[in-house]
Order: C-alpha cells, then structure tokens, then sequence
DNA sequence: TGGTGCATTTCGCCC
DNA sequence: GGGCGAAGTGCACCA
C-alpha cells in the first residue's frame, strides 16, 4: 500500500462525472490497483476507483499526472506537490484473515427462527430465506391456524417493506402446495400457498409505514430491542 | 491524518458486532475523529467508525490498545507490532473545497425533464420530484391524451422499480384535481389525478422488470446511452 | 456471470 | 431532526 500526502486535484469521468479542486490530500494506491483521495473528514474517500491500471504522464508545467484506467472509467490525478509518503506491503505469506462480523439482519432472523412466539403465539418456523419466486423472503411459518406466512424481518422497515412483502406474497400465491415434515407432528402438513399471508417484523417500525401495512391489512410485529443474539 | 502501519486485531461493538483476527494493515485516524482499518485490498475499510474519542491502554502483554469510543459503538484496536507511519495535517487555512460531482440519475431525471419527447410524442413536463403522498416520483408529465404520467426514472430498472410506481400512482389517483398553467396554452389545465398512469425509464430494464412491467401494463421507455448532460 | 437484497450502509434533500 | 430514496453505491449469496 502507497499513501502518498500531496497537493493534487483530480477528474472523474466513468459511472458520473466530477471534479475535485486542488487541496492537500492523501492518495491512497493498493496492491490490487485500486485508489482513493482522501482529506481529514470521515471514513470515505473525495474520488476513488477499483482496480485500475496506472499510467504516469506529466502536463504543460510539469507536473505529474497519474491517470487511472479501467475498463468504462478513469480517474486522472494531478500532483502539484509531494509532502511525504508511505509504501508497505501489507500482504503477507499467510492471506489476510479478513474480519468475521455479523450483520444485524441475518441474527435477527435467525433469532425468530428459533424464537418464533416473538411473531406471534402458537406460530412454528418451516424455513429461511424461502424462495417465493420472486426474490427469497425471510422467514416462511406456519400460523395457528396452519396457513403460510411470508415474514419480512428488517431492522428499519421502510414503505419499501411493504412493496417487497407484497411482491412475495403474490407470487408465492401460484406456488403448488408443499408438504412440511413438523417436529412432534405425525402425518406430513400441507402448506397451501393459496392462503398465504404476509407480514413484516422489525426492531424500528417507520409511521408512514406502519400507516401502509395498516391499509394493505399486513400485520407488523415489533421486535423489542432485548433480543438476544 | 495519521496512518500507523502494524500488525494488529481488532474487535468492533455496536450497530454490529465483529472481530478482525491479528494481520498486517494500516490504520488511518483523521482528523475528525474518525478511524479505519485497511487492508491491501479494495477501497473499503476492514473495520471503521466515525467520529469518536480515542482512549490508550495496554493488555496484560504490554501490547498496546487504542479504543475508540462513540456513543453506542467502540472499536478496540490491539496492536502487536508497529512498522510505520505517517503523520500530516490536511487542513489548511482555506478548507477543503470538495468535489463538485454528478450522480447519474438526477442528470437524467433533469434532462429528461428538459427532453420530453424522449418519454414519448406530445408528453409535457409538469413537475420534478412530484409528491405523491407515498413518496415523491421523479417526473410528473402530461400525456398526450391530457392524462397525469408518474415516470420512475432509473440508471437500472430492477424489480423494485414495478413496486415503486405501482405504490406512487396507487396514491396519486387518491389526490385531489389541480389545475396547471402550460406556457402556449391561455387556459388553465386540469390534472385528473383519478386518471394517473405510471411508467419506467431507464438507461438499463433488466428482462425479469420488463416481464413483469407487461404484466402489470406498465409501459417502459429505454432512454438511450446517447443521451446528454 | 447475472439477479437480488443487505449494509455497522452513507449521503443528501425536503418537510 | 425525522422521513425517504439514491449511491460513481459495495458486497455476498445464489441460480
């Protein structure tokens, strides 16, 4: 990795369009080619780009250019001054362990799995990320009353929970019936998509949502924030 | 900014939670408080936080331990091993100008707004970013039939964007009429909001969004690569 | 490789 | 400040 401290400024032109007047900034080059610009302020970068070939000109006043190219995209840097720079190869024999993190979703889903009297009373988990045909959606249970029931877990639901649960309930209404084997269940039960329901789970229910889901009779649940991982 | 290049682990607790077992990574701290753990690959950071207050102690090893700490969140960085580092203060008298950029689709949205025959002949732009009560939809048009057409304007038009009109113009036939002043027309015209049409354009309609938008006769427009800032 | 949806999303705009 | 949607989104997962 390169860290390069330089007055520059920079043209963008690829996905968008910009331009970065001159300053001081940092110019970041790793090992896989990709490069950002940098100032003081927050984790993301003035102007970046993944991997790309560098090619190094120099203009009228001559000053260095580095150009960046990519397959539709390329950003040209301008270095009117070098203050100081840094050059370590941070890749070792043994590849980067990466981090191991857990996104707050896929916990909480799993934590309905296993939780499912957090949906609602008498409701039993048959699978995860079910796939409706139209996208797969969170959570598949049964409810009491032994219909189907597309869940939506989110952490902040939006109205666009609304528009996706819709869209899986739909489609999953055409679906053939399935049979499920259930723990302490004798006789195989019978999933009948043609009754499916739709409902939508969530540590942080929006209003305007809430408004919606009320409106299109989609039950909303709650989750209290004591959810354990 | 400082970049402090070391070995080194780290733990981050908060909206998430993950650990980043020991390796060899820079460590950028700026000015505003802000950290982030990179690797030697892709502009993303390992593990980052915004603005927080740094904390320096030491484990039962001697190795040293920075923790950042904000007001759900810290990060705890141990470093076992430290081989460089760079310290530089990019903040100047005159303050970082930024970049001026352009995201694609409000150029679109813009130039579709000033090109409306790109929709279709005899289509009239009314309003950008039209307030439909479940959202605002990018483009408010008159129809050559003088009916209101909500547009959703997208780069790429997934299947998402069926969902995002069909819930934008399901809220606009609810609105009450207005009436708009049209320049070479002497007389006001009325907008019908009961006879409302939605349609996509897009640089980009994926086959699933087509199918779809045919069977929920929502009609498409391909705006062509061609188009101009 | 393309389709789809999450993200410790982040960011900007408008009410 | 909350609500909402885009992002030069990036990224992982799955078909």
């Amino acid at each position: 990795m390169q860290v390069i401290i330089a007055e520059c400024s920079a043209i963008y032109s690829g996905r968008g369009e910009s331009t970065l007047p001159r300053g001081l900034r940092a110019i970041i080059i790793k090992r896989d080619g990709s490069v950002s610009i940098h100032n003081d302020v927050s984790n993301k970068p003035l102007n970046y780009m993944k991997t790309a070939s560098k090619i190094v000109t120099s203009n009228e006043v001559g000053e260095e250019v580095w150009t960046f190219d990519a397959r539709h995209e390329s950003l040209s840097i301008t270095l009117h001054e070098t203050y100081g720079k840094l050059d370590e190869d941070l890749l070792d024999k043994e590849n980067e362990p990466g981090l191991s993190g857990n996104s707050t979703e896929s916990h909480l889903q799993k934590w309905l799995f296993e939780n499912p009297e957090a949906i609602g009373k008498g409701f039993i988990p048959i699978e995860r990320e079910f796939n409706t045909g139209a996208g797969s959606v969170d959570l598949l249970m049964l409810s009491p009353e032994g219909n189907p029931v597309a869940v939506e877990v989110k952490r902040v639901a939006m109205l666009g929970a609304i528009d996706q649960i819709r869209r899986y309930v739909e489609s999953m209404l055409t679906l053939p019936s399935q049979f499920v084997i259930l723990p302490d269940v004798r006789n195989p039960v019978e999933l009948d998509f043609t009754k499916t329901q739709g409902m939508i789970a969530a540590l942080d229910l929006r209003p305007k949502m809430l408004l919606q889901a009320e409106k299109k009779l989609i039950p909303t649940v709650l989750i209290p924030p004591t959810w354990r991982k």
